[in-house]
RNA sequence: GCAGACGUAGCUCAGCUGGAUAGAGCAUCCGCCUUCUAAGCGGACGGUCACAGGUUCGAAUCCUGUCGUCUGCGCCA
């Protein structure tokens, strides 16, 4: 493991030579992976816990504390230290918080330490929607956790290929071509390319509603019958239907396009389900035939049952291909063409089973790389009345809920600026606001659990939301600019009070929330943090006024602290994918 | 039936590779803008951590069982 934590390390160090006074062995790591945070600031700012130890040195856990700290001189690092009960409780000298942090960060050199000890060619594949169905907020958790894993990773120099896999072919096409070709009476839609996508999704709704109407009816055999025809036009890449295929797709990809370049996510590779349907079939043949696999009631695929992972289905007994069929092929293509070491999939927790099979008939057909493949499952998105499904018509539109946000942020908040800040500002801020709102929901819950979207619930901006990291920030701009500039050789040491000590302390931990997030592939702890810190800075802006500090050398220690703290909260909205306005 | 996830305050959720008195937000109530942005700050109220056993010096956290909710389990994606 890797040290990368200043401040913790000259900790384990002094429990380290302590402890060898006393006779105990400890290595540095040991030390330091063992360091705490107490649960109340003032009883310490940092605690090693002694129960370690314990066994060892075949003592009581207090007894040891006690020993501990009567060894441990006090220096410009730890200013005191005593035990208490188990714990040997650090209190920290502010100049080392300015030395060994606050202006580390200024000059950013914190956030360029070197802090991975493995860094793997990872593929991270996000965002798998569907063309020509509705883009809605369920696709949003998906696409906020995905941007923000590879903005942590990616901040921390992890090597990462970000990649996406719209499913641009199947029935869903064919039921919506269908409809618009012979159902739809109206006249198409004028204007944009996305707007027509948006469209395209009522249209596949209208679809999949007279299909299911017309279930049993004598039209159901015709219908069956047409959607058939449409899926040959396509596979065989020609006829009206293909010609049709072809423009609609691209107003629902540039629908998408727009919902990525609003949350700001970008793709180093678009993957499209249409361009590994036909490969994968011939793949598949190609492992029967070296009989890795094996054909039952005329469909071909793997029995996994040893594994207790059923019959995996890879060509249907019309001879075409499944969903699990293209993962398999593109998991190929992914080690083959791109040499990844580890694939992550970001993909709903109702395809667990689906990607056990994969991962597993990719082990057993030869692929070691099926070992570092992983499944990152997150849980739905749900209205209060229920999961979101077009035929319940219950559904919000991605686009729709930006919108309101952005209204309602105007509206409630920006308006008063009119005149003042340039319409631009306005509109940007509005932006910025409803990003880290909407974002920030949608990373803050851990992500095995559901999420259940409220609009009123999410147009409201109090509480533990992106806005309130984004206003903290905000408020630290103002203040730099109103009293900077910000000099890094303030002295610390005259940081005395509890609001300005505990907001450095959390500080210091920027790096070890960042690494434990990519680590675990986990928005929620960065979320956490953000949120503490912002909520330790605003404590301190109301106890420790800067422009009327009692010193002048007071002021400009609280000011690089203020700064320090913006400029961290900053760094940590980005990784998250939220943006930092200067002003709101 | 089998498998997986979840069950913590009225509501939404943290905390879970065992460790100090179980924490936030929302809601409700009480304070704080002539002073650096009130999208803020301080305080009050609110909990048999689903239940029952077990392991341990110590369990919300680990194990077993029970109950409840949700999801998945061969020709959809």
């Amino acid at each position: 493991m890797k040290t990368h934590n200043h401040l913790l390390l000259e900790l384990a160090k002094c429990v380290v030579d302590s402890a060898k006074t006393l006779g105990a062995q400890l290595t540095t790591e040991a030390a330091y992976s063992a360091i705490v945070e107490p649960p109340q600031f003032e009883m310490g700012h940092f605690a090693f816990g002694c129960f370690r130890l314990a066994k060892d040195m075949k003592k009581a856990p207090p007894m040891i504390a006690t020993e501990l700290a009567a060894h441990i001189k006090t220096d410009d690092v730890v200013e005191k230290v005593q035990a208490a009960g188990p714990y040997l409780n650090f209190i920290i000298n502010p100049k080392a918080y300015g030395d060994l942090v606050i202006k580390s960060i200024l000059d950013e050199s914190f956030f360029g330490r070197d802090i991975l000890s493995e860094k793997p060619k990872t593929m991270i594949e996000y965002s798998q929607p569907n063309t020509h169905k509705v883009l809605h907020v369920g696709h949003m958790r998906n696409l906020c956790l995905g941007n923000a894993l590879i903005k942590m990773g990616r901040s921390i120099d992890a090597d990462i290929i970000s990649v996406t896999y719209p499913g641009d072919v199947g029935t869903h096409v064919a039921k919506c071509l269908w409809y618009l070709k012979n159902h739809y009476t109206r006249a198409w839609p004028e204007g944009s390319a996305e707007a027509k996508g948006a469209w395209l999704g009522s249209i596949y709704t209208l679809a999949t509603h007279k299909l299911d109407d017309e279930l049993g009816s004598d039209k159901e055999d015709e219908n069956r019958k047409q959607l058939t025809a449409i899926l040959k036009q396509l596979e065989a890449g020609s006829g009206e239907y293909y010609d049709l295929w072809r423009e609609t797709r691209q107003w629902s990809l540039k629908l998408m396009e727009k919902a990525y370049a609003w949350a700001g996510v970008k793709f180093d590779r678009w993957f499209f389900e249409s361009e590994v349907d036909a490969p994968s079939l011939k793949f598949v043949h190609e492992l029967f035939e070296q009989g890795k696999l094996v054909k039952d009631q005329g469909a071909i695929g793997m029995d996994l049952s040893d594994d207790k992972l059923g019959f995996c289905l890879l060509v249907k007994s019309d001879g075409n291909g499944l969903y699990a069929t293209k993962d398999v092929q593109l998991a190929k293509v992914k080690f083959e063409e791109f040499k990844v070491k580890k694939s992550v999939y970001i993909v709903d927790n109702r395809q667990a089973h689906h990607f056990k099979q994969v991962f597993k008939v990719l082990e057993k057909i030869g692929f070691e790389q099926a070992k570092d493949c992983f499944h990152l499952a997150y849980d739905v998105v749900e209205l209060p009345d229920g999961a979101m499904s077009s035929r319940k018509g219950n559904i919000v539109p991605l686009m729709d809920l930006v919108e309101q946000m952005e209204a309602r942020i105007t509206t409630d908040y920006l308006e008063k600026y009119r005149g003042q800040w340039s319409d631009d500002e306005i509109k940007e801020t509005a932006h910025a606001v409803a990003g880290g709102a909407i974002i920030y929901g949608m990373v803050r819950v851990d992500n095995n659990r559901k999420i259940v979207f409220d609009m009123d619930e999410w147009l409201k901006l109090d509480g533990e939301t992106g806005p309130y990291l984004q206003y903290a920030n905000a408020r630290i701009r103002s203040l730099v600019e109103k009293l900077g500039p910000v000099s890094s050789a303030a002295n610390f040491e005259c940081l005395k009070n509890n609001s300005e000590l505990a907001l450095a302390s959390k500080l210091s931990r920027y790096n070890d929330v960042i690494e434990k997030g990519w680590s675990d592939l986990k928005t929620i702890g960065l979320c956490s943090y953000l949120y503490e810190l912002a909520k330790l800075f605003n404590s301190f802006y109301v106890e420790c006024p800067i422009a009327k500090a009692d010193s002048e050398e007071l002021k400009q220690a609280r000011l690089a602290l203020a700064a320090a703290t913006g400029k961290t909260l900053e760094r940590g909205l980005n990784a998250l994918g939220i943006s930092a306005p200067a002003r709101m």
